[in-house]
RNA sequence: GCCCUCAUCGUCUAGUGGCCCAGGACGCCGCCCUUUCAAGGCGGUAGCACGGGUUCGAAUCCCGUUGGGGGCACCA
């Protein structure tokens, strides 16, 4: 038999760190069994279905590294209406399922409860097919149902405590739950592999394998991940999409990387490992049965360790993007004419162990390539004191003075000017930096100067002056 | 409420009866280095939810309690 997994992330919610995970984990998994790794998105009504979805879910596998031609299509699963109906027509046929016209309400008034579920009033009621009547499955009355789960063992449910559930709508189309079935039939899904809390489910879809007389796949229920108070990730609360991680700088790289530690981990006293290790030694059965949290902080450190890991001109070609903006992007402060790539190259070296998401590039540089700093005036206020003007005037002729415009003479220079007022460096050239750069943190300031300028240095320390007192 | 499910530092985890008075990583704290901030180096902080068993021996097995999570649509 041939391992075809197939992932089905849903089609309304946006691509997200929890789908990344799941994606990763089943592609893994088909790819050790020699198996197909299938990616299908259920969704019961093709008119929904919008082309820039199918193409959203396909960049964002592109991106954590699941190439195109690894796996197989449909993408979007939603032509094989008519075999959903002809099962659903089977299961009457074979009196498994049976016709009900019962409203919600009608059904909560019997029962006096919202989380009762459907109580079986039509169940031997004979009413025939018609127009608002839905077809509802008609579960076992005595016996269990036993899901054989990869990770979890055997989850067994009670069938009498399985209600009839609806498998095709009163205008006869047929719910996500058969067709679900019905497809994975088609396509000969041999495993399925999905989020936790999906399995409350599961009894119910394996009783339809099993009415419509095939063999059930073999599942797998991955733990869900949650935010920080411990509840299922949600779109509408956290910060979830992974294009926001991607534009804000995180590495596919180091995003694939932590997304496998969630629930898992590599042999030895190691996380962060090449792809080729997790690809080998992940073993589906071996992850952890407990949700896990996304921790963001780790995931930067992580992504500032993959960062520190890229040879400079691997960094350099990693930041483009922020240099320049993109359509999902923000374009940086400075105007692209005034952009120097090498200036920027010259730093680029200090700025990588600086920073542990791509983003904080740009602030990081910007002082290079802005005609006058931006001046955090936070900064500004908490820097310049009693004798900064003296101080920056000292600065200002020792620098004017100098020869050569270098790193090493700068660092002399201002090291004597502050001496003679009885000053450490750490000091002398807090004034200094915000006057040049704006800020009271960043590169290291004589190198910076050196690529700064003679001209434009000096410019910044009397603008930064005529402000004083 | 019902069903399912889970339980090792704050967090992610290692651990599958003796190697564990529990190891690693992130975080946090301290020190070193240092022109700011980082990076780097060194050190520290902190955990087997609780109660019963089983066993010569339990984080590891069993039972219970407590606590958490998920699901209970003519959504997907």
């Amino acid at each position: 038999m041939t391992v075809r997994v197939r992932f089905a992330p849903s089609p309304t919610g946006m691509f997200h760190v929890g789908g990344a995970r799941s994606a990763l984990q089943n592609w893994i998994y088909a790819r050790q069994q020699g198996g197909v790794f299938v990616l299908r998105v259920e969704d019961t009504d093709a008119a929904r279905n919008k082309p820039e979805w199918t193409e959203g879910i396909l960049s964002a596998l592109d991106w954590i590294g699941i190439e195109r031609g690894s796996y197989e299509g449909p993408y979007f699963q939603s032509a094989n209406a008519d075999q959903h109906r002809a099962a659903a027509e089977k299961l009457y046929g074979l009196g498994r399922a049976y016709y009900c016209d019962c409203t919600r309400e009608a059904v909560q008034a019997r029962t006096g409860s919202q989380y009762q579920g459907y109580d079986g009033y039509h169940r031997d009621k004979n009413l025939g097919p018609g127009e608002g009547r839905a077809l509802r499955f008609r579960t076992p009355d005595e016996g269990e149902t036993v899901v054989v789960d990869l990770i979890r063992g055997e989850p067994t449910f009670e069938n009498r405590l399985i209600e009839d559930f609806v498998i095709a709508r009163g205008d006869g189309s047929p719910v996500f739950l058969l067709a679900n079935v019905v497809d994975d039939m088609i396509m000969e899904i041999s495993h399925v592999i999905r989020a936790e809390e999906h399995l409350p489910n599961t009894p119910k879809q394996q009783l339809l394998w099993e009415a419509l007389g095939v063999k059930p796949p073999v599942w797998a229920h991955v733990p869900v991940v949650v935010n920080e108070k411990r509840q299922k990730l949600s779109k509408r609360r956290d910060k979830v999409a992974l294009e926001a991680y991607k534009d804000e700088g995180y590495l596919a790289s180091a995003m694939r990387n932590y997304l496998m530690l969630l629930g898992w981990a590599p042999s030895g006293d190691r996380e962060i490992v090449p792809w080729s290790v997790i690809e080998s030694e992940f073993r589906l059965e071996e992850v952890n049965l407990s949700p896990a949290f996304f921790d963001e902080k780790k995931l930067r450190a992580f992504n500032g360790d993959y960062i520190r890991a890229l040879s400079v001109e691997e960094f350099i070609a990693t930041c483009q993007p922020w240099l320049t903006g993109t359509d999902t992007i923000a374009p940086p402060p400075w105007q692209p004419d005034e952009f120097d790539p090498a200036a920027f190259a010259a730093v680029a070296a200090l700025a990588q162990t600086r920073i542990a998401v791509m983003s904080e590039i740009v602030p990081n540089v910007d002082f290079l390539f802005l005609a006058s700093p931006l001046i955090d005036e936070a900064a500004w206020a908490k820097t310049m004191k009693e004798g900064s003007a003296e101080l920056l005037d000292a600065a200002i002729a020792a620098f004017d003075a100098l020869e050569t415009w270098d790193t090493e003479p700068l660092k002399t220079t201002l090291e004597q000017v502050g001496a003679e007022r009885g000053l450490k460096l750490g000091k002398t050239q807090a004034p200094v930096r915000v006057a040049v750069t704006g800020r009271t943190v960043g590169l290291p300031l004589f190198e910076s100067l050196t690529v700064l300028g003679r001209e434009r240095t000096l410019a910044r320390l009397r603008g930064a002056r005529v402000r004083l007192p």
